[in-house]
DNA sequence: CTCTTTTATTATCATTTGATAACAAAATAA
DNA sequence: TTATTTTGTTATCAAATGATAATAAAAGAG
């Protein structure tokens, strides 16, 4: 197997993804929300609880504009922080009801779009998404 | 198959890809560039010969901001517009020879991250990893 | 106990980006 | 031919983002 054909691949791979997540996600994001504040608010959904340190490093922000993003989220009541009773320097910072609400409504609306798009794909067909979305996730983008 | 879970698959496989795109770019992208620029020059070395209304339709940017960018790009005289001449009023927007060196430099910085990551993978898995590739360009990223 | 590191906040400034309007040339439709 | 659409440019303004510095509390190392 030609290894620099597999990376062509891999490009080509991860622009169509990127174009593909910005389309399905550009007229569901909530106007409220900064792309920055979105991505962070993403994030968090699917990977509460989270630190400020999280996020930094997640993103590769700096913890100064993290955290002035983090208190827009708050001041939106989108997002609570908790403290963390074994490190008290740290915070759990979760989603709030209003955020998890915004963040359902949000992801109902990008599923609508995948759906639409696997709506023919016969049960065989699925299956072997579903194998392709593990192989990669496994083997590459971990 | 349970769509839902085919969903939250897909959506934590994305979300995967992005922080591994940006991982293995970020020491790599050239430092003379902003981020919308490096996007769009990518997108140029991948699609080129490409219009500008390619790339505003692409990265859903207006004609205007995607010409001051493009503006900027020729500035540095990193890419180059070449008349249509079917269609005068169209450009083809091309990578300049330095704009190519540079993009081959870049590219070839994050291959050598890919190359690393599937270093110890046998030929059977490459070739698990290039159909799944296929597969899911096929079936969702088009 | 003291020094250093980690975690986080606030303020400030420059740059980048998005949005809008005014303009113009070429192509296409009526 | 004339009107409309497509493609692109330039200028301007506001908002978002990135970078830096100063500060502080808690934790960990010595």
């Amino acid at each position: 197997m030609d290894n620099r054909r597999l990376f062509y691949q891999f490009v080509a791979f991860t622009a169509d993804v990127h174009r593909v997540k910005h389309d399905w996600t550009k007229d569901a994001k909530p106007d409220q929300l900064t792309p920055v504040q979105y991505t962070i608010l993403e994030y968090i959904a699917v990977s509460q609880p989270v630190t400020l340190s999280d996020i930094s490093d997640c993103y590769h922000m700096t913890m100064s504009n993290a955290s002035r993003e983090i208190k827009k989220l708050a001041d939106k009541k989108l997002i609570e922080k908790k403290e963390n009773e074994q490190d008290r320097r740290k915070q759990h910072i979760c989603l709030s009801k209003k955020g998890q609400e915004t963040m359902d409504e949000t992801f109902s609306l990008v599923e609508a779009q995948f759906l639409h798009r696997i709506q023919h794909a016969t049960e065989a067909e699925k299956e072997e998404i579903s194998r392709a979305l593990d192989v990669l996730q496994a083997k590459i983008f971990y």
